[in-house]
DNA sequence: GTGGTCTAGACCACT
DNA sequence: GTGGTCTAGACCACA
């Protein structure tokens, strides 16, 4: 068991987002930062169930959607593993296009408020290096 | 009848949005950027309707809420109209506002991908630009 | 409702493969057969769990994961639709294709028997007619 | 020790069918074929799990389920041999009828996708002669 | 030990 | 009406 559950997920009970949901982007954007690494072990279905007081059925649907977009792999008997990536998987063009459809949204979203293109980048240049 | 729903509504039918919640919101933001001024006349549920393709229902209750809010007002037999007072002020300080929940997510989205700044800014300009 | 789910699904209760799966899978091939064309309502989930007596979760599960892969379309609300087929989808290149894996092991099996070409392709050539 | 165990089998790991189970029918169909003649030593089972990189305890269940059918006899001390009077004659007929399943699997994706008899023969007859 | 499958039933959101 | 989510619990197969 090389990683800790606890460490890894945090779940929103509160959040409109289904659990599941929060545990597979959490996962990909994990394994897009490099935190997880391909072939690493992830922590078992039922441990991560325990830690996070779920059902082990959606930690399994998280795991289930995780393994059809090709991020874990399943050894069987031995649990899920970090897939090896595809090639170019982590480039800057790819990650970028990951961002653009909310980064479009904002825009639009802009142009229906009629604000001045200075005024939104001023605060959205702000809100990237808060946080951080 | 001034306003051409199919110009002023765009949804998004593959959104985990309700499409309902698209239609508030984007009228809100029509509202407050001006585009919708106190008293213009709303297209009608079935015209909304037919444009978008969607369910007079769901229509129906996008302008419920919007006149819960008091962004519309129904004049009985002449249809909906923008409310005269329409719900806070227009100042940019306001609008800006609205547009604050969005560009927070982008941001929190561009961290988790490891995205340089100027290549996100970059992107954004460009898609402020596009489309206007 | 367009499709008569007893018509469209046969599960055989006695196969190791998963029910879940059979419905995929027979989803997958009605759809790239053309029995399901883009834009068919496919039959409610408790419809088909209904006629087949199965669960509407082990249903429902089967139409998630062909949405997953674009078989399927949600529109809320509404129900299950086949998807617009990216193009090319239905060409006898990339059906025959999909049959490929399949006559793959049936080749690797019969060398593996020592069978003689002629045997097999007679008795292939039987099964194709039958039940037809 | 007469045969190599990375030129007997063949696994898929990624396919759904159980390691041992692939290991077991490849086994029945080269004695049935005669590529594994009575007498015949086995590679132990410390050498297939190496070659193939399986835990050896699958290999050992597969030879297991092979001794218990009568394909294989273990002598105490010296490993596992091809048994002298396999279960089943090696008559064409009986060795079709194992292929049967597959075939008639096949027969059955190839109705459901719509395609043309001589299609397919002509792929299959192709996949026979390859590969030889 | 691992994940997978299925059921039964409750509850929710959207159209 | 539609599908989605989650729980609780039982049982199975694999390594």
């Amino acid at each position: 068991m090389a990683i800790h559950s606890s460490k890894l997920f945090s779940i929103a009970t509160g959040s409109s987002e289904p659990i599941y949901r929060q545990l597979v982007d959490q996962a990909q954007r994990l394994v897009a930062g490099g935190q997880l690494a391909p072939g690493d072990a992830m922590p078992s279905v039922r441990e991560v169930a325990q830690a996070l007081a779920l059902n082990p059925m959606t930690v399994s649907k998280a795991y289930g959607i995780l393994e059809l977009e090709g991020v874990l792999t399943r050894k069987r008997g031995m649990g899920m593993f970090v897939a090896d990536a595809p090639k170019g998987t982590h480039s800057v063009a790819s990650r970028i296009e990951l961002l653009r459809p909310t980064l479009e949204r904002a825009a639009l979203e802009a142009r229906q408020l009629e604000l001045d293109h200075d005024t939104v980048l001023t605060l959205f240049t702000k809100l990237l290096k808060e946080k951080q």
